[in-house]
DNA sequence: ACTGCTATATAGTATAACTAAGTAGTGTCG
DNA sequence: CGACACTACTTAGTTATACTATATAGCAGT
């Protein structure tokens, strides 16, 4: 599907924090979940520019290991704020996309 | 709620598109219509720049008329281009939407 | 050496919504 | 009458977020 990027404004960075949430995770592997997911636009440089946001805001944790298959990769975990700005994600979601499909389906 | 300003880029254009599908209506009334809707916080300045927008990209037709409560009234109702823009946008929303929710529900 | 995959980073751009302010018509109330 | 409230449209400037494009670099296979 083409151009939904102005569509993910805003919660691109909540299913960046959903991803991390599930478990130790890092850049390149997030936007291959990404990919996989059905978002097949998205590039590594947006994600390292939210997981650089999140490590500022201080959602996450990071520790940085060797790989196998190339450079060292930087891994996230949440902290206790980012599963409280995870969990307030998920309400702002749940209500917005609620009140939209309450507009779609209304006749 | 506080806030939901980011997470409506790129589906509050399609919002209005969808309330001017329902009939002729002007940007005063679109904009009280999403208030009532939920998004308390959406204001005049930002309808309005959307609609000109709709204009500009000719998804609309306008036609001025007198109203007895203030100024004239600017109406706007769709196109076919507007009307295939409005289809397209609930294609995009459709998708996103079911792929967000499946993040959301995956455990 | 070259190519491809893995992996992080960043400078600059585009889009879309917001803030804030201005203009203007109509009705109401002290 | 004058102030205010509600209706109604418009626009200049700001902010947030994602994208484009590019750079850097490790490792494996040819």
């Amino acid at each position: 599907m083409e151009n939904n990027t102005e569509m993910l404004k805003g919660v691109l960075e909540g299913c960046v924090l959903e991803i991390i949430s599930r478990g130790e995770t890092y850049g390149y592997e997030i936007t291959q979940k990404l990919r996989e997911l059905g978002f097949t636009d998205v590039v590594e440089g947006t994600i390292y520019t939210i997981t650089m946001r999140l490590e500022k805001n201080n959602f996450v944790n990071t520790n940085k290991k060797a790989s196998t298959k190339g450079p060292p990769r930087k891994f996230y975990t949440l902290n206790a704020a980012g599963q409280q700005h995870l969990k307030n994600f998920w309400g702002k979601w749940e209500f917005v996309s609620s009140k939209i499909n309450q507009l779609k389906e209304e006749d």
